[in-house]
DNA sequence: GCCGTTTTCGGCCCGACTGTTTTCAGTCG
């Protein structure tokens, strides 16, 4: 087994941290933690393009150096100088910079002063009073550490982006309905529409005497007070969540927005990219000598420095700034380019709506084609279908057919693949539908070669069209089974098959470094919902979301294809 | 440690809030 590319940013990151706490030069610090962002964000597996003799230093962030103890970490599993710095430095002193208002110096201190290098040390130091006594810290310091140790023991989790979002609905509202206030955005990755959000960023232009500080603070939700600005503050809602809010003038807006959407590598190389031209970029505004020049929109703050306007999931620091530079960043695919879904249940197996109200309702949505994939025999606990329940269902979508006027049932299955790689129903039956959607279900635990091996060998089969949730992850529950992906990408590919992006929130499975592989490797995608419930359609957003983090474009995605264009694409001999 | 249509050496984003301070360090985003 290779070994992971979060196994190597792990690595890097905790040199960091060991690094900061000896006072290393800040900039070298930063150069680790780059180098372990670009490395955990790659959706090829580093190891093996180190096999395959790729030249790393040709990765943004990664300089020779680094390509090196990635070499080495490749080939040892052991990064030296980490074992080096290790020795001098206690490497559970990194943890307690995890602590809320613990940083690498205070650390470093009570590291020093005291001995404190785990968190037991330093929950009893600061118990028996011993904290405040130190230079620098104060009894109001040390209430802040036990009050962040007590709040680390908590689980640490992001939050799924609907759940988020609910949050979200109910606070922005609160605050909207506040005198003087104009307008209220949420910014950061909730923005950007990462899969989890680590707080939400609530960003506001008001009139200067707006009682909406007031107001945050006294939302209902509120657990607890953190800070409390003139221009922003920072509020910890009971569901545990963190939610900062900055005020701006109007002017400002879109300087705010930029800053306050991030993410910080993308601002950090944006406001690098001002500085080169003359230019000093913040949260106010772009300034040449003082001089406001650009700020109240986005687009004018990206036109001062040259660049066109960079939607916000591509902010990353992944290369958007060099296409847009060149003019080549994409046209991203949006919620308008999709005319259908290609996987969604019924009644029949475990969706909770009839054939008929799934269709009314994508139908509803403008949708040209839905796709009914409940699922294959294998799947008991969802009551799978047979062959002879799958004809039925044909029949049944058949009849539906002859009666509908707009859109178009496509016949279809969500079929297992079994552990040897065949499919789960006969090709017989396969030859009637439409299209299928396969996935695995069941065996996660493969050796990766072996899962590898079995997915590769059901697109073997000429009625396979579609590879479902991937890699089989589900946030924050449970891991993405062990599989070459790169490899069955390359396979779906030469078989004319295709990899779904499963829209559903909890898996959002092909992740947005997939997505942007399957684009460079010229492999198309479907944007699917795997809808359960009516209700469940409406998660195509989130797909269309990972999707254009992803940087694709209408044309790399499958079902914004019409009917025809599309039955041209899928393989039914 | 990275990086270069000003540079292969000398830079490296920028500001708010808090606590412990009498002007600033530390942390955070």
């Amino acid at each position: 087994m290779p070994v992971h590319n979060t196994e190597i940013a792990a690595l890097f990151n905790r040199l960091a941290d060991l690094l900061e706490l000896e006072d290393a030069n800040p900039f070298r610090v930063r150069a680790y933690r780059n180098g372990a962002r670009t490395i955990s964000s790659l959706a090829q597996n580093v190891a093996e393009l180190v096999k395959a003799g790729k030249d790393l230093s040709e990765l943004p962030g990664i300089g020779e150096a680094l390509a090196k103890k990635i070499e080495t970490i490749v080939e040892t599993g052991k990064l030296p100088q980490l074992e080096k710095v290790g020795a001098r430095t206690p490497p559970a002193l990194s943890k307690l910079m995890k602590i809320e208002g613990l940083g690498p110096r205070r650390v470093k201190t009570l590291y020093k002063q005291l001995g404190i290098r785990s968190l037991e040390d330093l929950d009893r130091a600061a118990r028996s009073g011993k904290i405040r006594k130190l230079e620098g810290f104060g009894k109001k310091t040390e209430e802040i550490i036990l009050h962040g140790l007590e709040r680390f023991s908590g689980a640490e989790e992001r939050m799924k982006l609907p759940d988020a979002e609910d949050i979200a609905k109910s606070l922005v509202a609160w605050l909207k309905y506040t005198q003087g206030v104009k307008a209220v955005t949420v910014a950061g990755s909730f923005r950007r529409r990462k899969e989890t959000v680590g707080d939400l960023d609530i960003l506001i232009t008001a009139r200067k005497n707006s009682p909406v500080m007031d107001r945050f603070v006294n939302y209902d939700e509120v657990n607890e007070v953190v800070s409390r600005g003139k221009t922003r503050s920072t509020v910890i809602l009971r569901s545990g969540l963190h939610v900062d809010l900055r005020v701006v003038p109007q002017v400002s807006y879109g300087a705010a927005l930029c800053y306050f959407t991030g993410s910080k590598a993308h601002n950090i190389a944006v406001r690098k990219l001002g500085v080169k031209k003359g230019y000093k970029i913040n949260e106010y505004g772009v300034f040449r000598n003082e001089k406001r020049v650009a700020g109240k929109t986005e687009k004018d703050v990206y036109k001062q420095i040259g660049l066109p306007y960079i939607a916000a999931e591509l902010r990353e620091n992944r290369g958007e700034i060099d296409a847009a530079k060149k003019g080549k960043l994409p046209e991203l695919v949006t919620l308008e380019d999709i005319r259908g879904d290609l996987h969604c249940h019924t009644k029949a197996t475990d969706g909770r709506n009839s054939l008929n109200e799934m269709v009314e309702i994508a139908k509803a949505r403008g949708y040209e084609y839905l796709a009914i994939t409940d699922h294959s025999r294998h799947v008991t606990v969802a009551h799978g279908l047979d062959r002879k329940r799958l004809l039925d269902e044909i029949r049944q979508i058949d009849k539906l057919n002859e009666k509908l006027d707009g859109i178009v049932v496509l016949k279809s299955i969500e079929l297992d693949i079994l552990e040897d790689g065949s499919l789960d129903l006969p090709d017989g039956v396969l030859k009637e539908l439409d299209l299928t959607v396969c996935a695995v279900h069941y065996k996660f635990n493969l050796p990766r070669k072996k899962q590898t091996e079995r997915i590769i060998r059901a697109m073997d089969n000429p009625y396979f069209n579609i590879l479902a949730h991937p890699t089989g992850r589900l946030i924050n529950q449970r891991e993405a089974y062990e599989v070459d992906l790169e490899t069955i990408m390359t396979a779906a590919r030469k078989r004319g098959c295709f990899l779904e992006v499963n829209a559903q929130p909890d898996r959002l499975d092909l992740t947005d470094s997939y997505c942007k592989l399957a684009k460079e490797m010229g492999l198309k995608v479907a944007i699917s919902t795997d809808a359960h419930s009516t209700g469940n359609l409406d998660y195509i957003r989130f797909g269309i979301g990972q999707a254009r983090r992803g940087w694709l474009e209408a044309d790399d995605v499958l079902n914004t294809r019409t009917l025809d264009d599309l039955k041209k694409l899928l393989r039914r001999d």
